[in-house]
DNA sequence: CATGAATGAGAATTCATTCAT
DNA sequence: GATGAATGAATTCTCATTCAT
């Protein structure tokens, strides 16, 4: 999705882990003020959108006022961004705990998509914050110098285990990584982005865990047969 | 995309198509007026979200007042829920036209990734709507009976089309006709809902025409060699 | 109270009794149309005030449209005068059955109290109107060419029952006639507008069969001895 | 009325007296800010009722600005509330200056009614919001904690009086303090509330200065003639 | 750094009233 | 006479943002 990318930025607070962890009054505590902010900010965009979020209940959630908030990171429009890209920069130091090139080809492959499954279920908020993005044309994020510069990697890492697999027999010829990469971020994007929604559809809880092992399971199974030589 | 869904219901009179077809003044025509307020409306919500969305704008968009959009559809929520439903409504009819019966089964299933590629580059505001609706945890949607009630006779046919292929010997056995489904509009969904980031992202703009083309190669070739026995 | 006043006026459809007697279509009846509107109009403005009456209630309850209104009424001002002129009409009309002349002055006194307080009972919309329109400092009343002319044969009538009294040698003199009709609804008055209030204050049920016997028995024993030489 | 009620709560800032006397901008002083709005709303809804009541006019009056209204009291109906409650702690802490346990028992109920009479005529805005309360069935006050937990000390003060009455021979035994209580309130209540309507239908100014006295000396006189044994 | 109070622009919604049929 | 549709002007309420302390 959008960025399974190893990036040099340093590793940012973590959107959701700690959020609520310091509600705290946090008097004199410039540091931790802005993290809760933030991680207020990315929860509330994340679940009521760019229009939707309202600065009051970020300052509260946060423990802090409003004034600060504007003190701190600025106003709404730069705030979102700010989430923006801390999603991104958080997701992108998350993927450099993946060592592919080790395993054998078609492992290779499954683990990149376990990895991209489990990153959106885990933070469902980055998906949310794509979907607004997009929602919006991506415009914020075009003005965002950091993401800008932002390549995948990734990508170049899914061609040399394409290139390996193929080298060794086991994976067919001509698949291109990005498409390959757009397709496994896909097939996991769109059951999770989509799961509340699908499970009206569906009459039946997509979240539930026998549901999502046997996605997990689909998901692998049909890319690793269509890389089959 | 949730619903690739077959329906008797009758087809709506298309949110999308003459959107500004009759912008004039229309005194005396509920009908009109309300069809050019879903029109506005359906517009509107897909570009800037249910926050976002601006009843003043809806209305001078259908070339009424806003007094007219209460008159006929009630507030912003329940306007809201029409447009989806609308929206739904619309692909389901749409959805007839496919005949995937009558082909073989590697062509229905490359009709049928073809279709939903192109319904939804046809109507972006349908997978706006998704996302919207899913940011919101599908809470309007629940309470939609209309959707609820929906069931899936295309996974039926998907189902029809995979036992096909495998009695022919084209196909593997064991494969999960929903899964398959989520996965087909997945493949299209992702790249095309996120189009704007990712063109960001990998500095290119994947609507030009060779860029589509070459998607639609790639997931159909990745499915079909997906499905090979 | 205001008016418990003989009036050569036609009685009017009454306001309340056959209230939602026939909310009939009515298609081609004007005067049922506007009977309707009126006891509609009558039971929406006592019930919400005059800021707080809504057209929209009053035609629906009327069965009719708010076109009609204004056809057969005018704008929401007239109709609210028409309504308080009814009711004064209506209560004019009724007190005519009362005649005082022909009993004992105690028994006639006792009798004006009774009647009065069971005119309020079964016509709270006419406390109502009156509480709205002393609200409104009278200021449409004042309009009314018809409540203008209108003078209390009542206190005439009351004056004729003190003398006698006073002659029989059972009531003593100096007692005003226009200050103890006053003080005689004011009793009920009271009472019967603020019965809510008092109720939640005294938290107990004022409106309750023993609560109302007590409060009349009080009222024509406090008033007759008052009235004692 | 309601409440001629000693109570134990502090004194309001007494919402009619100082009414525009402060209307200057006055930025940084909630107190003084929250004050201002109270008593322009007292004004506003004793004037104009719940449904005529304008925010706009409130906050113009308070001499600051729609959204401080909502800062410091919440929707138009809490501010209807809070006036009210104003209103009932106002009288309830004037009550509390009346001493009548150490008055002679004819004196004692001259003084209440004295006090009754006086009070309504310097806070009709008292009178106003109760009619208006009255109108909505005190549905308002029902879900007030405060005024519902106020008990009516009062009540008993007239008992002893009426107790001692007839101890000392002065007054007949058998009257019910509560009836009484709302009688006396009663006689001047009904004058005054409805003196605009009983001006016109009387043809007399009844708030001039001979009709006031006229009208108080008959209230005394009628309800100690009634005491007497 | 931190905070409660203040503000103007704008949002959704409602209302009385009138038009076209 | 009767009716659904249409309208503009309010009206309540909300929001992002800034000021004074």
């Amino acid at each position: 999705m959008d960025s399974l990318t190893d990036a040099p930025e340093p590793v940012q607070p973590a959107p959701t882990p700690n959020r609520a962890a310091t509600p705290a009054k946090a008097t004199r505590d410039p540091e931790g003020t802005r993290a809760r902010i933030m991680a207020a900010a990315t929860e509330e965009f994340a679940r009521y959108g760019l229009g939707g979020a309202r600065i009051d209940r970020i300052a509260e959630q946060a423990g802090t006022n409003k004034r600060m908030l504007y003190y701190h990171v600025g106003n709404k429009e730069e705030l979102y961004l700010a989430v923006l890209e801390g999603a991104y920069a958080h997701i992108r130091a998350t993927e450099r705990t993946l060592n592919l090139e080790k395993l054998a080809p078609p492992e290779a492959i499954a683990r990149l998509i376990e990895f991209t499954w489990q990153y959106f279920i885990d933070h469902p908020e980055f998906m949310a914050l794509l979907n607004i993005e997009n929602l919006h044309r991506a415009e914020l994020l075009k003005t965002s110098a950091h993401v800008q510069s932002m390549h995948s990697p990734f990508v170049q890492m899914i061609a040399d285990v394409l290139a390996r697999g193929v080298e060794q027999g086991v994976f067919r010829a001509g698949v291109d990584p990005v498409q390959l990469y757009i397709s496994i971020a896909g097939l996991s994007y769109f059951y999770l982005s989509n799961v509340h929604t699908l499970s009206v559809i569906f009459g039946r809880d997509l979240l539930a865990e026998p549901a999502r092992e046997e996605r997990l399971g689909h998901m692998v199974e049909l890319v690793l047969k269509a890389l089959r030589p």
